[in-house]
DNA sequence: GTAGGGTTAG
């Protein structure tokens, strides 16, 4: 102290409150200060760097009567809004009662600053009905809150504003306009700002081509980009991180880069993380790793970016493993990262590592928990855990609709459609269903075949809770109807539709055809779908196996010509089972696994087990065209046939086999799993592309449709 | 004192 006080001594004396008040307002000291002199009022208040050195020089301004000045206070306030204390900033405010639009700027700047979006906005009506008159500077700010909440309605109110009093002309003004008309999804309402804009700069060409990215109008966004270019305007880092947004080729990427590096931003991190993004949407997942290689200081988004690009890319293992290596290297950990990490874990359906990550996040606190457990609870999920999934719902502190409609869509996928339902009722107790929760209710409807209940909860969509159905709740209740064989009912439907019937309505049909083996409608399905979803292989092969199934050899071969000829290929099929921490995958006629001379041996014999009890192979789901016989050796070696066998040869007998197929399973393999979980009194959990199965004593809890 | 940007649960 003695030190500080000499040292203190030799400053002049502003410099000396200055020091002084930061030695022992941190250490919280109560003795205070001499009066603060006006002249270092507003240098002090903007060098506190916490809530306690702030209240300090709030205290000896008190002392000084500088509070009553307006100019100082308002400094003040905005302090306290910047250090995240919005309560002390509007106490101090609403003391005031003045009509200084510089003061009231500041307030509705703090709440924006501050995520209280709805505040600043609430601020901003305030003034208007006081009459005060809303600036240059006012508009940025409460456009931006319009923006980030996505309400529409409040900033066509402000846009109006901004024309009464002139301010149409104001370069921030516009952007602010641009921006919030992109957020709130309304895209050509941007761009005629924009393309009215008297004047624009850098800021402005960002905002237009960022919108475009927001609204998935990827190609105007690169356009936007080259125009600007064309206009001999330099490109900044803003502007690179939004068209890199809109990129999802190869050779826009290849073009990005080089304007990167002609622009000398090819070191900016936040670029670099960008590019690996970007790379990764294009499908270049090994140019991404390069530039991820090639950071020098990772930071959290870079990792992130990394281990989310992989999970996404179903490259789980790797993403896995980049985490344990991130685990090594930095301590810490973010939500963000741990999500990835859920959704790795969750393409692997791997149990073993869902239990690790559970461990993390009870461990401690993040930021955003309520989404990380809700993953947690999807995560049990899609490891076939509906006891774990629900047991952890129980426990959360706190809920809400995602949470909600992850466990009722967990119950559904697992064939537990009355659950979901009371589950359903429970929720609408106290939340509003919104339109995913009643796509998880009517899907949960339709995998248990609950047509009454469905035909409700649709009726109730719009009727009850003004939830307008959109083409996916179309496609579930086509789903519905198709599978309880009510084709003609979902036909009807169709046609009484308000919209167009997109792809995914389509598909519930052409799915029930194969159910029930209807030629006729599937044909009138697919020529739809052959138009609306030309590139997915999926729709050819049904098509195809409806064919066949149908005794239309020609037919099948004609569709499969057709698949051919627009270059459309399958997607190869492929099973994985984790055995002791360990994930193990299999293709069709797999010869990779160390042990692969025991499972055909094996495989045999359980094929023979099986014809003995009944089990007849069903050739329908072969598409190569070749001889019988052949046909049914390539049905033996399915993916998921091989993966049970593994399974059955690498457990314990008492304990339930796991598989996960990346497609839907094939019929043929759902049959044989029902006669070999009855010859080996084995529980089966099939996972696939659309829900699980759960084998047991010869019978499948889907009820057969697959 | 103002505007644009990289990872984020169903």
């Amino acid at each position: 102290m003695q030190i500080c006080v000499k040292k203190l001594a030799a400053l002049n004396p502003p410099h000396r409150q200055l020091r002084f008040i930061f030695y022992h307002a941190e250490a919280q000291t109560k003795f205070l200060l001499q009066p603060i002199e006006p002249d270092t009022c507003v240098s002090l208040i903007k060098q506190c760097r916490t809530f306690r050195s702030l209240q300090s020089v709030h205290t000896s301004m008190l002392k000084s009567h500088l509070h009553l000045n307006l100019f100082f206070s308002t400094n003040l306030i905005a302090q306290y809004a910047s250090l995240g204390s919005m309560s002390h900033a509007y106490t101090l405010f609403s003391t005031f009662q003045s009509n200084d639009v510089f003061l009231w700027n500041v307030m509705i700047q703090g709440f924006v600053d501050n995520g209280l979006y709805y505040r600043s906005m609430l601020l901003y009506s305030q003034m208007r009905e006081l009459g005060i008159q809303p600036d240059n500077f006012t508009f940025p700010f409460v456009l931006k809150a319009c923006g980030c909440v996505k309400d529409v309605k409040f900033g066509v109110i402000v846009h109006g504003n901004v024309m009464e009093f002139g301010y149409v002309s104001d370069v921030y003004v516009g952007n602010s306009l641009i921006s919030m008309y992109g957020k709130c999804e309304r895209l050509d309402t941007s761009r005629l700002v924009f393309d009215k804009m008297p004047q624009k700069n850098i800021v402005s060409w960002s905002s237009m081509i960022g919108a475009y990215a927001q609204n998935g109008h990827y190609k105007e966004g690169v356009s936007l980009f080259s125009e600007m270019l064309g206009e001999g305007i330099t490109p900044n880092r803003a502007v690179i991180l939004n068209v890199m947004a809109c990129v999802n080729t190869g050779n826009e990427a290849d073009d990005i880069c080089r304007v990167v590096i002609d622009n000398g931003l090819d070191f900016d991190r936040s670029v670099q993380n960008a590019a690996m993004v970007m790379y990764a949407r294009c499908g270049r997942i090994d140019i991404a790793r390069r530039f991820f290689d090639g950071i020098l200081e990772k930071d959290l988004v870079s990792w992130a970016s990394m281990i989310e690009a992989y999970a996404q890319a179903d490259l789980s293992l790797e993403a896995l493993k980049l985490f344990k290596q991130m685990i090594l290297q930095i301590i810490l950990l973010d939500s963000v990262i741990l999500l990835s990490v859920i959704r790795a874990c969750s393409n692997l359906a791997s149990f073993q590592h869902a239990r690790c990550v559970h461990g993390i996040i009870t461990r401690r606190f993040y930021k955003n928990q309520i989404a990380l457990e809700t993953s947690l609870i999807d995560l049990y999920v899609k490891c076939g855990s509906l006891v774990y999934a629900r047991k952890y719902f129980d426990k959360m502190q706190e809920r809400n609709i995602v949470s909600w409609s992850t466990l009722i869509s967990g119950y559904g996928i697992h064939g537990n459609g009355r659950e979901a339902l009371y589950l359903f009722d429970q929720m609408k107790a106290s939340i509003k269903p919104d339109h995913v929760a009643f796509l998880s209710v009517l899907s949960a409807c339709s995998h248990g075949g609950l047509i009454v209940e469905g035909w409700e909860c649709f009726n109730s969509m719009s009727r009850d809770f003004q939830v307008t159905p959109r083409p996916e709740h179309y496609a579930c209740m086509v789903d519905l109807l198709g599978r309880a064989g009510r084709l003609n009912e979902a036909c009807d439907f169709i046609e009484r539709m308000p919209t167009r019937p997109d792809a995914g309505v389509w598909g519930a049909l052409l799915g029930a055809c194969r159910i029930h083996l209807n030629v006729e409608l599937a044909e009138v399905a697919a020529k739809y779908l052959f138009e609306l979803d030309a590139g997915n292989p999926g729709r050819y092969v049904l098509l195809s196996n409806i064919y066949s199934s149908s005794g239309k050899r020609n037919d099948a071969d004609r569709v499969r010509a057709l698949m051919k000829r627009r270059g459309v290929r399958k997607i190869a099929g492929h099973t994985i089972i984790e055995i002791e921490n360990k994930v193990y995958t299999f293709v069709a006629g797999d010869q990779s696994n160390p042990q692969t001379n025991l499972i055909y041996t094996e495989l045999e014999k359980m094929i023979n087990r099986i014809r003995e009890v009944g089990y007849v192979p069903d050739l329908n789901f072969v598409l190569h065209d070749v001889e019988e016989e052949m046909k049914e050796k390539m049905l033996n070696v399915h993916s998921e046939k091989l993966a049970i066998v593994f399974g059955l040869l690498n457990t314990r007998p008492d304990s339930v086999i796991r598989i996960k197929k990346n497609l839907r399973v094939c019929g043929d393999c759902h049959t044989a799993t029902k006669f070999i979980s009855k010859v080996t009194e084995r529980e089966i959990i099939v996972r696939d592309a659309h829900r699980f199965h759960h084998f047991k004593e010869g019978a499948c809890s889907c009820g057969d449709y697959w």
